[in-house]
DNA sequence: CTGACATTGATAGCCATTCTCATTTAGGAG
DNA sequence: CTCCTAAATGAGAATGGCTATCAATGTCAG
């Protein structure tokens, strides 16, 4: 997905919920595609200055509910963000226990395939409508080791 | 395992890290045990009364820094205990998005075992130590639908 | 241009969790 | 059974990430 067309769709996204594609916003959106991890908001602010954390907060709620942006959950007290899978691709978290950074990686079709068949045979037997299944590998990262 | 040796087998961590196996800390284990899931401090001073409020918090970190007990991470505001995998066994986490409830489920243990095999060649390529995986299935559970 | 309304940002407030500390409890030595 | 000492307890204060407030500013349609 080139640049633009991801400005595209997420405009597309902001319009659906009523919301504008604001300068703040667009601002968040360049530097979580910067980031290609899934940032704190103290990262975000370090790294995109002029913020408001404040705005920063409120947009990131924002995009989350046009479903622009995902709030990745981990160990620690800090939220972190990414961009939602339906602008970049279905994948998962390898999370640093030690530091708590926070790294992306995919799981082989096959593997993702199979894995999913045998969730959604869990979720039937439970009578549990699935929204999305999150996987995540925790350990130490090299720098940590 | 029966209570006696579930008891055993908790005195024995709670030695080897120092701690005592005191009445507060056989109320949270008992409260757990009874819950059968994952379940808030405010579900535990409910179910189990007479529990201070600072020493449930207190006592659930201690037996998780001694490997009794885990924190389960969900999306919501609360923490959630439950009984570490080694006094039960391995298993993952149907996740109630709209009340927060949250169920235990296994996977076969083929499937189990193909997931362990992928992520450990995850880690190897990207460095990683492996500690444990998360695996969680974010849905609507038949209460809520 | 002008009104209506969304957005911003500084700041105050919220609340789950952690910290503090005086008091109580419990296990070991004698 | 005492002491003695260190751990544990519990009420309350403090912490800190996050959210709500609201006056000021920006945006856009008419
Ligand atoms: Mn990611
Ligand atoms: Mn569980
Ligand atoms: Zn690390
Ligand atoms: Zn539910």
């Amino acid at each position: 997905m080139t640049g633009d067309e991801l400005d595209d769709e997420i405009a597309a996204l902001l319009q659906r919920a009523d919301q504008r594609y604001t300068k703040g916003r667009r601002a968040l959106v360049a530097a979580l595609r910067a980031a290609g991890q899934p940032v704190t908001i103290l990262q975000i602010l370090d790294a995109a200055d002029g913020l408001a954390q404040s705005s920063v907060y409120r947009n990131l709620a924002a995009l989350e509910e046009a479903g622009v942006v995902t709030r990745v959950i981990t160990n620690d007290e800090f939220a972190r963000y990414e961009l939602a899978e339906r602008l970049t691709e279905h994948h998962h978290h390898l999370i640093c226990s030690m530091c708590g950074d926070v790294f992306d990686f995919s799981l082989g079709a096959r593997t993702e395939a199979s894995l999913d068949k045998a969730l959604h045979r869990v979720a039937d037997d439970a009578g549990f409508t699935v929204e999305a299944h999150r996987l995540d590998l925790v350990g130490t990262c090299p720098r940590c080791d």
